[in-house]
DNA sequence: CCGGGATAATTTAGGTTTAAACTAATTTCG
DNA sequence: CGAAATTAGTTTAAACCTAAATTATCCCGG
């Protein structure tokens, strides 16, 4: 198995602002060159952030198939699962992986193939499923879990306990404004899609 | 156009650690207990940084389809020639981008298709390609990296400058963490792979 | 009761992405 | 020199992923 990172695979940028070279008045800047700079430090947090992530997901990804010959979205699907024992309906699956709906038809059909989870008509509601770990997955989940703690923490250990938690609190003012700008200003308070709460 | 994220998709995991509610001796933490703790942390973390990489991918991927018609890993590959206007080679690419070189020759043959960017021989190592940005992809490119940094700078503008700063600072050091595990002790100090300097 | 709108999921079409196998060219070194 | 090992890219097969269209069902107001 393999696949993704994507982050995937990737996606990086790095717009190089060409007026940065001008060395005349360097301690009075006018205000397009100081919006330019901030601008531009933006783009290298963003772009250093997206490396972090596609470096960890890369790794974490390649021990998945080497050890358990799983991939990550397989995982991501199971760990869903294993924390709602009560089972997800597929579009729960899909805001909380933050995929499409598509997306997690066709790898919930593969994990139904294997026989590590289950997707059983819902009676109250004829157009929904609820999808569950079967027992065996669960099993197989778990035993990959805790490998895969193992990794995470492996991988963020060098960082140091104090500049994780001030890590993680920094990521989590960045991921409420992030929540924030993407929500439409009207009542519909409810979870907007991409996002897991 | 559309894709990725993706990193990717995405991919989360939610390792939630069963004992969790041992109500016995909350004071007393034993050995295990207190790494299983600092483990369920670093799973917490990476969870976090996975969400904000991914949310904030999903916007610009969103925004790059709907204002130029473009996907991110196109946007991508031509940021990287944009800054090295005398060309980079396939493997440079899949370096940079963190990506595997099947994928680059896939991009690069839409890309040379579009008359975006060309692709030719080295003469020097007949084994090898060159692949640049034509006028017109470098012009295209252009248009679309300017809108591009203000979408990047508005998604991290909550933050405000010392939390930019700080989260940069942090990344940086995990980011250089991850390059040291992966690297085997040898005298080759060279980039590794998915490493963009 | 019944028609229109909203919702849940699937299907479709088109890319993206990976790992592994393969081709071709270069380099190493015996 | 010449064979073996490397290196650069491509190809292949399978999976992932998205956006848009479709299907089936639910729900609401008249």
């Amino acid at each position: 198995m393999s696949t993704r990172l994507s982050a995937r695979s990737g996606t990086k940028v790095g717009t190089r602002t060409p007026a940065e070279s001008a060395p005349i008045h360097a301690a009075s800047v006018d205000q397009e060159s100081r919006a330019r700079g901030s601008d531009h430090d933006a783009l290298r947090l963003w772009l250093r952030l997206l490396t972090c992530t596609n470096l960890i997901e890369g790794r974490i990804r390649a021990r998945l198939r080497e050890n358990f010959d799983c991939t990550l979205p397989r995982f991501d699907l199971m760990a869903q699962l294993e924390r709602h024992p009560e089972g997800l309906k597929m579009g729960e699956i899909s805001k909380r992986l933050m995929v499409t709906g598509g997306n997690v038809t066709g790898v919930t059909d593969q994990l139904v193939k294997e026989g590590l989870v289950t997707r059983e008509g819902m009676p109250q509601d004829r157009r929904a499923y609820i999808v569950k770990l079967t027992a065996g997955g669960r099993k197989a989940f778990q035993r990959m879990a805790h490998e895969h703690e193992q990794w995470v923490a492996g991988l963020f250990g060098e960082l140091g306990e104090k500049d994780r938690k001030q890590l993680h609190g920094l990521l989590g003012e960045l991921k409420q404004a992030l929540a924030q700008d993407g929500k439409i200003t009207d009542t519909a308070t409810q979870h907007n899609a991409r996002t897991q709460p």
